[in-house]
DNA sequence: CAAACTCCCTGTTAGC
DNA sequence: TGCTAACAGGGAGTTT
């Protein structure tokens, strides 16, 4: 499941061998992933276009294209099994290819995704999309003071506050638990209760947290649903693992709908 | 405002 | 062995 990390290592994989590629058809194998426009519509006005630039925001994949002078974007953000492969024009297509662009250089860029969660959206502008997003974690702007007034603007579980992609953008499942895991902060403490020296270790433990998973490309989900690099999580599906810090067992617990892993004692239910 | 549901999907897995 | 039901999960939308 890509978060922030994941999509990161998308972008600077396949920018070297995208950028200022050309687009010269584009197939539509499935159009509900396509969000808020025609299968035909996407298709002409992707046809002819280059891709001028591709960047993340929170985890959405952004590609800048131009086509007769003229500046779209596509976004995409994979949900839960989408991929983006690079292959040769000969190979054949995916069980799950959902969007083929074939490209002037003998290469066919294929979002597959076998959940069909993720969208596809093709808008002038990215903030069209994006402006609902909260701060980049990794972002100069969310400073220590800025991220504990925006936690303290609130009174949610911490853990579910960390998911909300309004409050703060590309954190997702696996990285709220190792970041909350770093802070030794329980995943249901309140918002509202946490301290100052506490909120300053959580915002240290996810860009800690982020950057080394970026370092390493990703986690790999070990589901083959979408293979990524080699973080390895502390607690993340560690259930009955010892604690890396303690050595007592992580626990399993659901919090929001979502799967929570945690340390009991490291991390304690109340300050 | 916060939290709990529901839905969208399909591959995997537990249970019979 | 072969079937079915439960489950996982990001996010949008709805209800409590």
């Amino acid at each position: 499941m890509p978060e922030l990390p994941e999509v990161e290592t998308i972008v600077r994989t396949l920018s070297p061998a995208l950028l200022g590629r050309n687009i010269l058809a584009v197939a539509v194998r499935w159009p509900g992933c396509l969000h808020g426009i025609s299968a035909r519509s996407f298709t002409q006005h992707l046809r002819g276009a280059s891709i001028a630039n591709i960047t993340r925001r929170g985890k959405f994949l952004q590609f800048a294209l131009s086509r007769k002078g003229r500046s779209r974007h596509m976004l995409l953000h994979l949900r839960m099994s989408g991929r983006l492969e690079l292959r040769r024009k000969t190979e054949p297509e995916a069980t799950h290819d959902r969007l083929i662009f074939k490209l002037n250089n003998g290469m066919c860029l294929c979002f597959n995704d076998t959940r069909k969660f993720g969208r596809v959206y093709l808008v002038s502008s990215p903030s069209e999309v994006t402006d609902s997003l909260g701060p980049e974690p990794l972002s100069r702007e969310l400073s220590e003071k800025v991220f504990f007034n925006m936690i303290r603007l609130k009174n949610a579980a911490i853990k579910p506050l960390l998911l909300n992609q309004t409050f703060l953008a590309g954190v997702g499942n696996i990285y709220a638990d190792e970041s909350l895991w770093r802070a030794g902060i329980h995943p249901l403490r309140r918002s509202a209760g946490l301290s100052r020296p506490e909120v300053r270790r959580l915002l240290r433990a996810i860009r800690f947290t982020l950057s080394q998973a970026i370092r390493f490309h990703g986690t790999d989900a070990g589901d083959g649903v979408v293979d990524f690099g080699r973080y390895k999580p502390m607690v993340y599906g560690q259930t009955d693992a010892p604690c890396p810090r303690c050595r007592k067992a992580i626990r399993r617990m659901v919090v929001a709908q979502r799967g929570t892993h945690y340390c009991p004692y490291c991390q304690k239910a109340r300050p």
